[in-house]
DNA sequence: CGTAGTATTGAAACGGATCAATATCTGTGG
DNA sequence: CCACAGATATTGATCCGTTTCAATACTACG
């Protein structure tokens, strides 16, 4: 459901989470690698918590990384701008993700909103000794890494299809599953711009809008607007969005 | 340079070590991200040295992930074996890399000896108490999976790429790169069979093949031999090897 | 309600995949 | 050390799908 109202007048904010699969062992046998209440509240402590409107920059590429973000509310998009003007969207960051991690000091990508978007914003170097003091929670933070890096690794699949309609569909089945939490009807919604959608799936926007008439024509997915989408036929979609 | 003959015998063995730009910040100013010869010992006490001839397997995808591996000496790739036969390597690992986090306690590709090799395993649970008990080695680790991400996004915009050439030159510049401590000569190292490299970039092997040759057609590259490359003109090359 | 950005659809061309034939390399055993 | 066999790589010809260019339709926002 949407969150409706200003809540966080009322209740307390309980501060950030992430969204993780456990890391090293499922050994250890925790079925939650989400932050503990305490967890949330340290991170409150030092976390400032902002509210940006669609379309708003957070940073831009190779400038001084002074805050990480952990998204709470809302869409953002991580793009690298070519010379040729061609934007190569890396990824769509939903609520319980980190983003803005530098390398060097300096952010790697631009990161602009897709969404009205609210973000807990922490200074870097606090985050960092905050970290390197509290080893349980720094494992949180490994966690969510090594779980972003499969994420990555799984579009890097993706992008590796050629088929356009395939790279669709698998697009579309990881959208159905980030927004799980979310989803009011039966409908998957779709918060980015097909242009966005092609610079991720590396196609053009073209490519992008045949792959869905297709999808439409074949009576496998029904696009209701463009921003959401309904599965009638799941069995043909599961083996469309299956890596060939 | 090649670290000929057995001088572990000798001197004692230095343990594990990682390589990544640094993280979070160089506003901390660390230019060597780097374990301490602390560190390393610490990681040696709980580490198997272990040696495996080319195109052994070093695990297979969804078993249970007993061990995590460093890489000392050699080549490893991971890859994913799709229905089709195909496979869709993922990644390559050279020393100092850390390959084998699981995800829900199993392994999420197959890794492979790409040359003969030498590794570090470790047991998945004693690694994860290590550093749930030291924040500061944990630190390390955390450095070294969001260099690996960065890693990946890179690999990703490649393969993005719709051009075979310009894959091949991307592929080659970051070959240049990974094995710069090695290189003797001028020659840039290429371990792996064409075949890999092609599933890779997400081409045929044809395509890859059809690239090399347009490439020493064009006197940018010379291949002395099938695993070696020379560059020839190195502002062509960089050229080419930039995103479009 | 209009306008600028966004999306769809059509026609043509380019480039990689595929199929097929040949060449080269690697490692094994004579 | 050489010869052979299986794997690996190169090259050619054709096909198919995506890109590109272009024209039109839609949508969102002021």
């Amino acid at each position: 459901m949407k969150l409706h109202g200003r809540k966080a007048e009322e209740s307390p904010d309980p501060g950030p989470s992430l969204r993780a699969a456990p890391f090293f062992a499922a050994v250890t046998s925790e079925p939650e690698p989400l932050l503990s209440p305490r967890q949330r509240q340290q991170l409150l402590a030092i976390a400032t918590r902002i509210k940006l409107s669609a379309r708003s920059v957070v940073y831009r590429e190779q400038t001084p990384a002074q805050w990480v973000f952990i998204n709470a509310e809302g869409v953002v998009k991580t793009f690298k701008e070519l010379r040729s003007g061609r934007r190569c969207v890396m990824s769509f960051w939903y609520p319980k993700d980190v983003f803005g991690l530098a390398s060097n000091g300096l952010y790697v990508r631009t990161a602009q909103a897709v969404t009205a978007v609210e973000l807990y914003r922490i200074e870097t170097d606090v985050l960092v000794e905050t970290l390197r003091r509290d080893a349980e929670l720094q494992f949180r933070f490994l966690c969510k890494v090594t779980h972003e890096l499969r994420e990555t690794q799984r579009q890097a699949i993706i992008v590796g299809r050629r088929d356009a309609v395939g790279r669709l569909a698998m697009f579309i089945r990881h959208l159905e599953r980030s927004s799980q939490d979310r989803r009011h009807s039966g409908d998957i919604d779709i918060p980015m711009s097909r242009s966005d959608v092609a610079s991720y799936l590396g196609l053009s926007l073209e490519s992008v809008s045949r792959a869905t008439s297709k999808l439409e024509k074949r009576g496998i997915i029904t696009f209701p607007d463009r921003h959401s989408a309904r599965i009638l036929d799941r069995q043909q979609f599961e083996r469309l969005a299956i890596p060939v």
